[in-house]
DNA sequence: GCGCACCGCGCG
DNA sequence: AAAGCGCGCGGTGCGC
């Protein structure tokens, strides 16, 4: 038995490393002396389940005194019997991580054993969402650790980087954990210190979530998080061929066109923001746009008004475009659609070409989730061809459902918006209503400005965005947004109201807001008009999860792919696909505080990138 | 070689 | 009176 001791909160706390039969009797009479909740970690030899040469290396187990590092390569079965103990586990980011890793190497099945999962990291979003440059605690263990555990505890991260300086590993590049000999007393140290850590933070936040009635919400979390847990372990399958043959010599050919005009002008590299500006200032354009440090700003905005073009890459007549603008613009778009999605799925597939992103069923401070890895909730929409990379398994095919102006009808709930909610009971579009409301029935075209600035005068409001925002947005002048803004409060005057009783509130009691789903939601003070988005936002996102769960429990896991924030993206055998789609549409509809949120079925086809025509030129598979 | 701030841009 | 919300990621350029 290797043994060590450390310190935390001014106690002594030893970490033993079995190494033989008789060093695993006394793991044994220890854990049988375990009551529920035992702490827990795993070392792995990177970062990726899915890679073919993943290992987990340790398994740690630990109360708060006592860690246990397990050999998990020399002594699997001894990891398993303990995880199919029935004890309560305490991971820190386990539903995340640490779980689908076990699961995927045959130490668990996921679904079962993460019934007694308990994940520290989803009660610490629950106190307080925000992370350490927002002003919060942070989500990291050790973050979470020091405030609450002690403030001189350590992951052992600085540490083991210092001790494996000299062996030329570094262990931020992930590849670097699996040189650390498995002995190495730091290595084991740190190792055996986080489930004890994990335990102590527990045992810190549980009753702190009672004490604010958040036992119901922490338990829903948790429920939500093996749900979503197994969409990240099925995963979803990418079309290998087609990133190669069709995808990647597409967008090569046009980052090498695009840099090859931009050299003709002087800029070697189209990323390097510094070398765009000389050679524009060079050619003469000027601008008056800058960044908050002050340099001459150069983004799609500013180059795409030197390139004549519209948002929708269309010409506009205005000046005669600027060649470098354009080819900066189409070159830069190329690099990051190659690095970001094409390499960066075909990157992480395993060997069934199934990708695995990350779900964090907390992500945002609003409680929204965010994906990783690759981040599909970026994917480009306007254009089919990254989408089309995203494939059903064989003879099924793709549906997406939404849900319909789900953030103005949370809007028109929260806020008590008359109006609005006349509009949603006809079954009207709610922007369309107001134009009518302004303008007058009939009075009033879509194509025209008046009507873009009505629906920006929509996001404002959503956003916290004033008469400024919605001008620019709207590309009208300040004059006409405002009177437009006015229009708007006056149609819709409890929105107004709504906005002042959250500034009431978070003036007088906390800064914060607190979401009919009982979320609380920090505000940051110079901000406090965030309170309204804030709230729409979440309340949006925990409709989005209650109807996830309805789904699981309608049996439709197999068919549910990713959450898009207001969409779910599916697959279905292809025969039944229409009837899938209709079904996952009417369990989402649902009603909140009276006001109906609907959702429509669509039925994509082979592919993610299928099914919207115009977005499929000829030639396209 | 690494960490970090900054910038820009993809999505809802 | 004025205030656009939430993410992930690639890349540059700087300091160490």
């Amino acid at each position: 038995m290797l043994t060590f001791k450390s310190r935390l909160e001014g106690e002594e706390v030893t970490i033993h490393f079995p190494e033989n039969v008789k060093d695993l009797g006394l793991f044994w009479k220890w854990f049988d002396r375990q009551p529920t909740m035992i702490g827990a970690d795993i070392e792995t030899t990177g970062r990726n389940p899915y890679s073919s040469d993943f290992a987990i290396r340790l398994v740690q187990l630990g109360d708060e005194y006592t860690g246990w590092v397990l050999d998990a390569e020399r002594f699997p079965d001894v990891v398993r019997r303990a995880l199919d103990s029935q004890h309560r586990f305490v991971f820190h980011n386990g539903m995340g991580f640490d779980v689908p890793a076990l699961a995927r190497l045959n130490f668990c099945d996921a679904w079962t054993f993460s019934k007694y999962v308990i994940d520290t990291q989803l009660l610490a979003h629950l106190i307080d969402p925000r992370p350490v440059e927002m002003g919060g605690i942070g989500l990291g263990l050790k973050q979470l650790a020091n405030h609450y555990v002690d403030e001189n505890s350590s992951d052992g991260s600085d540490e083991l980087k210092l001790a494996f300086k000299e062996l030329g590993v570094t262990l931020k590049s992930g590849e670097g954990w699996r040189l650390i000999p498995l002995t190495h007393p730091t290595y084991l140290l740190y190792a055996g210190l986080d489930p004890i850590l994990a335990k102590r933070l527990c045992n810190k936040l549980t009753p702190i979530i009672h004490e604010r009635g958040m036992a119901k919400l922490a338990q829903k979390e948790h429920y939500v998080a093996r749900i979503i847990m197994g969409e990240h372990i099925r995963g979803l399958r990418i079309d290998t061929d087609y990133i190669r043959n069709d995808l990647i010599p597409y967008l090569e050919e046009q980052r090498e066109v695009n840099s090859r005009i931009a050299l003709r002008y002087g800029v070697e590299n189209v990323n390097s923001n510094n070398q765009i500006i000389s050679a524009l200032q060079g050619m003469g354009e000027e601008w008056k746009e800058t960044t908050t440090t002050g340099a001459p700003q150069v983004n799609g905005e500013v180059l795409r008004r030197m390139a004549d073009l519209d948002k929708g890459w269309q010409r506009v007549n205005w000046r005669e475009p600027n060649p470098l603008a354009d080819a900066v613009i189409r070159g830069k778009r190329a690099g990051k659609w190659l690095e970001a999605y094409a390499y960066g799925m075909l990157n992480l597939a395993d060997d069934a070409g199934y990708i695995h992103p990350n779900i964090k069923t907390l992500g945002a401070r609003t409680g929204r989730m965010s994906i990783s890895d690759p981040p599909l909730q970026q994917l480009p929409a306007g254009d089919w061809r990254i989408r089309r990379a995203i494939i059903p398994q064989d003879g099924w095919l793709m549906f997406s459902d939404d849900y319909a102006q789900i953030e103005m009808r949370v809007m028109a709930a929260e806020a008590d918006v008359k109006g609005m909610k006349d509009a949603i009971a006809a079954g009207k579009s709610i922007h369309e209503y107001t134009g009518d409301l302004i303008y007058g029935v009939g009075q009033w075209d879509k194509n025209s400005w008046q009507y873009k600035t009505v629906k920006n005068t929509g996001f404002c409001k959503l956003f916290g965005g004033g008469y400024a925002k919605i001008a620019q947005t709207s590309g009208v002048s300040l004059e006409q947004a405002t009177i437009v803004g006015k229009e708007w409060e006056r149609v819709f005057p409890e929105v107004k109201r709504y906005d002042m009783k959250l500034r009431r509130m978070a003036k007088w009691g906390k800064p914060q807001v607190i979401t009919p789903f009982d979320r609380v939601l920090p505000l940051d003070s110079n901000r406090i008009y965030s309170g309204v988005n804030y709230m729409i936002q979440s309340s949006a996102r925990d409709i989005m999860l209650d109807a996830r769960i309805r789904l699981h429990e309608a049996g439709y896991d197999e068919y549910i792919l990713l959450e898009i924030h207001d969409e779910f993206l599916g697959q279905g055998p292809a025969d039944d696909i229409e009837e899938i789609a209709r079904n996952v549409a009417k369990i989402m509809t649902t009603e909140f505080e009276g006001v109906p949120i609907d959702a429509d079925p669509e039925v994509l086809g082979l592919s993610w990138g299928h099914g919207k025509e115009f977005h499929m030129p000829e030639g396209a598979k």
